[in-house]
DNA sequence: ATGCTGTTTAGACAAACATCTAATTACACC
DNA sequence: GGTGTAATTAGATGTTTGTCTAAACAGCAT
């Protein structure tokens, strides 16, 4: 929890890539990996990020370790961000 | 401009504080530094952070330097966001 | 020109970050 | 119990970040 923290997390292209691949869909991250060039580990870091942020949640399933988005924090930015003129409030 | 500077500019405390004081009136960097705990230096570094992301713009008068809210790029920013199921869309 | 005030820049430094390789855990299946 | 597959954790390393002190720059007034 806390905006330092999602802020952080939604700050490097790999975590966003991530966050896009599951919008609609789970993936396991052993899937998720498969995208990128770097590492699995590397990618097991991005996610534990993610998690730690509260973006995305896991549920485990035989061997395999399932994510999917969460929403609602982004929400929380979403409103967070539309105390700064929303849009065009004052016209 | 990028997601990733826009992103790491809001991850700091500090800066979100700024952004949110500037909220309505310019101030100068004395006035910015003045509510701070920590030395001007520090808080001109926050503030080339936020004038790089551009969410900020600056304005010299006299030996004052004044800054001012740029809010367009936090509308980028919302408007990325609402690719993430935006509110309650699908009820 | 000299000095004063507001602000930034330079240099240093500890802490945090992103990445890798190697080792470890967690399950399922034989 | 042993083997294999999926994923994470540990340790190492180079880079980036946030902070400080001290120095430099920019205007204005004298």
């Amino acid at each position: 929890m806390g905006f330092q923290e999602t802020f952080r997390a939604l700050s490097d292209p790999i975590r966003r890539e991530i966050l896009m691949m599951l919008r609609g869909k789970k993936m396991s991250a052993g899937e998720i990996a498969s995208k990128f060039e770097v590492t699995g580990a590397t990618v097991s870091y991005h996610l534990s990020l993610l998690k730690k942020a509260d973006l995305v949640l896991e549920t485990r399933q035989k061997n395999f370790i399932y994510y999917e988005l969460n929403a609602s924090v982004l929400e929380e930015i979403m409103l967070w961000l539309s105390q700064f003129g929303g849009k065009n409030d004052e016209t």
